[in-house]
DNA sequence: GGTGGTTGCTTTCATTATGCAAGTGACGCG
DNA sequence: CGCGTCACTTGCATAATGAAAGCAACCACC
């Protein structure tokens, strides 16, 4: 059942598509998620169990945001109470590439980084 | 006269570089002053009048990270007071295709945006 | 040579976001 | 039944953000 918040906010900062795309994923952890979904990670626990350890109540509103945002989408794979597992929308997947590109740069400039495998095959994908 | 503060922070949540990166330029503004000085733009004023409005307290403190960051670098066009003007080195030049790639989700996948026909140029050189 | 405007920041302070920790409800297992 | 786990939610302190004002040097004018 998608749809569970509210709509995608339409506050943008201004025309620009960078100002515009920061306004979705933007901050400190959005795109840690989106990376943990790009490497077929579904779950609530896989992302919280992630290296960087997100806080909880902030992967919850981000799984939220990006929902509404329809980068990502959610099933429920359990009634009572409702839990959902997690994936990325057309949408979402068209950030891998940025992913990639942010991964290359990391790696490259910022000590104390190195490229596990799994990101690698994303880099050949443009 | 480089090095006007502190070294780059040490402090990396994990050793992805996708969060090595963000925690460089993982921000609402870090990003936006790249890409204005992507553009040539070069000094304060630049920056501060750009479409999104950047507080002028948060662009000030943006440019000190990144200097010490390595990513940009200043010189002084005026001794008294110390005035500077910004630009982009070798380390920052590479976030270009990380911002070329953020300008093409955005412009596809962010209502409301459009990308500037400066923005083109960089997509090519991919 | 005072007056006003501009540039490039710095400072103050209210508001908002972050992050730590603890709590909750429905299982599942022994 | 008691204990643990999973998937969140809630409460609250602390840190980041953002609106606004302040300020110091220049420049242009008259």
């Amino acid at each position: 059942m998608p749809n569970r918040r509210a709509s995608a906010s339409p506050v943008l900062r201004s025309g620009c598509p960078i100002a515009g795309a920061l306004d979705v994923i933007g901050d400190r952890w959005t795109l840690l998620i989106i990376r943990d979904l790009a490497h077929g990670r579904r779950r609530y626990g896989d992302f919280a169990s992630a290296a960087e350890g997100i806080p909880t109540n902030i992967l919850a509103e981000r799984l939220k945001r990006l929902e509404a945002a329809g980068v990502i989408d959610s099933e429920p794979y359990q009634q009572n109470p409702p839990r959902y597992s997690y994936g990325l929308t057309a949408k979402g997947e068209e950030l891998k590439p940025v992913l990639a590109r942010l991964a290359l740069w990391g790696k490259q400039h910022v000590r104390g980084t190195r490229l596990p495998d799994a990101m690698k095959a994303m880099l050949t994908k443009s």
